[in-house]
DNA sequence: ATGAAAGCGCTAACAT
DNA sequence: ATGTTAGCGCTTTCAT
């Protein structure tokens, strides 16, 4: 049983290869075909389960109704969000999703965008796992419309949608401040993504502003080992911190276990916010205030910018560039103790 | 600037096609390509920016070079590792992903697989949603390999891996039974899956075969609504259980949120444990002990014996159907107590 | 060791 | 209202 294709419907109904392929395609009004004849080539199809073959469309056509989705890793659960919603949202318009998880590698990273763009990928929604930025600009050289999300790049024309995370940042840390911290530690994650520069400096420029010395910048990457053994390191100093910034919710978890294998109490003894805002949050031992992100708003715009620079690709239409910041909102817990003589309660 | 193809780099080169396209794709030397000019065209290619066009490629060699991913949701986390897995294997092994993200739900899912074999897909891995397996048996009648992973449908002659989930509940169940409870509750999730009724299954025969009546099986959907939900009822009864067994993670959080706000310690007033080990359970305010599925070996046996069939359908073997199911094991952690006169301690 | 030519399945001028 | 034809980019006999 070989496979249907228009030449066999076209031999059943003694009708040409052109016809046969307007109705199939829908085409059909604009050509004016008879009923009758439309009717004969779909009852064919139908019997002859006929389906369109792909790659023959997409050769001739030059578009692969396909999309690229490059993630960092779905391991963590922010980008699974953003890849769950970015592909119903994408499925729904009629495009494929083609998933590269990068496991947080940029080799891997540049070796993806290659292999979309060998697909003839239509489009990219990227969450970049590093600084490079080369890849990215070649998309955007070949006119294939890109929308960077969460991190991003400055020095490319790139459009994007983010978390104001420098924001986030700076009110998490103020909140911290009108607690009555002053030892406040910072633990970032990768500082060659731009979602973490901007984040620490939200958190420097707080301090500042408040008149404190930035007490501490620690860490290397978005991991519960890096957040493990910067908080281990923290507690050795004979001037501890009172609170702790983790920079992402992987990051909390190794400075959690770090704090729980010290007997050291949050909040009691130690106060703690975080960036991300993931669900299980609430059900720490500690419930643990955080900078959440907009998923959903992300998600949403990212698609209708893409679907539109496509549109435009397509038309020929010069694309323009988006730069979107959202704002992040604060969830409060209960992992931040008032101290000294600040002024405490939640900040609006 | 338009496309490299073949025909402008044997332009540049001076070369012919074919030449250029046996160099292109690794098959010089069969055809006795002297080094000179392998070195000549890798050359262009490479100043060029060369990629080859899928699909030309897909349509001249009936080959699409993708396989589909079918997952309930990215949004729980057990799946998105099992997808990140599964695009690893298989970018490594030269085979793009596409991302059919269901939300759980049945009609998703059929269409997503229409949408697939519309793609000329060369094998399918799926996470059913439901109990559905039509469109799988679709699939298996078109001779596309098809690995079906942690659910599983036992009507048609699909290959699967997964955790031995009964084995799993079984044994988790009887360390509470050892520990002394007999009032203990299950938390349920979709009973249209197969994984959960055998969860519940390993639950009850265990409960039976300790002399136990089955105290109480709850709820409808692997979400933390539904683990609040049926907790809140649970605690209201006048014969509380003493124990609960969640069969999901996403479950059980939502359990020890109504836990915690009708003041119920864990392990100390309830002893409490889950199916799946997410990373955070041991960050919770008592870490929770569960049964860990064997994420790793069940994503690269699914990846193994997929490209086997892949293999054997492109040679025109007869594929065989694989039933493999893996056995979990039990993280003990600190959230059961032991009461009564039961044996205490850990179960080897 | 290299080339010419046919054809994969489909669409879109360009007929009629 | 329907048909003829060329060609998308690539691989592969079948030459030489």
């Amino acid at each position: 049983m070989k496979n249907t294709t228009i030449k066999t419907i076209a031999q059943v109904t003694s009708l040409s290869l052109t016809t046969v392929s307007r109705v199939l395609n829908g085409s059909a009004k604009k050509y004016r075909i008879s009923e009758e004849t439309q009717k004969l080539v779909l009852k064919a199809a139908a019997k002859l389960n006929y389906a369109p073959n792909r790659a023959a469309v997409s050769l001739r056509l030059k578009r692969s109704f396909s999309v690229g989705l490059v993630i960092p890793t779905l391991s963590n659960p922010y980008f699974a969000d953003v890849a769950s919603m970015v592909s119903h949202a994408l499925r729904a318009k009629g495009y494929s999703v083609v998933l590269m998880d990068c496991d947080e590698d940029e080799n891997s990273e540049v070796e993806a965008v290659r292999l979309l763009v060998a697909q003839n990928i239509e489009g990219v929604i990227i969450i970049p796992s590093g600084a490079a930025s080369a890849h990215i600009d070649t998309l955007l050289q070949r006119k294939i419309p890109v929308i960077s999300i969460d991190r991003y790049h400055e020095d490319i024309p790139v459009s994007y949608v983010a978390t104001h995370h420098y924001e986030g940042a700076y009110d998490i840390t103020k909140y911290l401040l009108q607690a009555g911290h002053k030892r406040i530690a910072c633990l970032q994650g990768s500082n060659s993504v731009v979602s973490n520069n901007l984040r620490v400096k939200g958190y420097t420029d707080a301090m500042k502003a408040a008149g404190c010395s930035v007490f501490s910048v620690a860490g290397n990457s978005f991991t519960s080992e890096s957040g493990y053994i910067e908080t281990k390191l923290l507690l050795q100093k004979k001037d501890r911190p009172t609170a702790i910034f983790a920079l992402s919710d992987t990051i909390l978890l190794g400075a959690l276990k770090a704090l729980e294998e010290d007997d050291v109490r949050v909040p009691e003894d130690m106060s703690v916010v975080t960036f991300d805002n993931s669900s299980y949050l609430d059900f720490l031992a500690c419930p643990i205030t955080s900078v959440a992100q907009p998923v959903n708003d992300i998600a949403n715009i990212s698609i209708k910018i893409l679907l539109e620079q496509i549109e435009a690709h397509l038309k020929g239409t010069e694309v323009q560039q988006m730069k979107l910041l959202i704002n992040p909102s604060v969830v409060y817990r209960k992992s931040v103790k008032k101290i000294g003589k600040g002024r405490p309660g939640r900040l609006v």
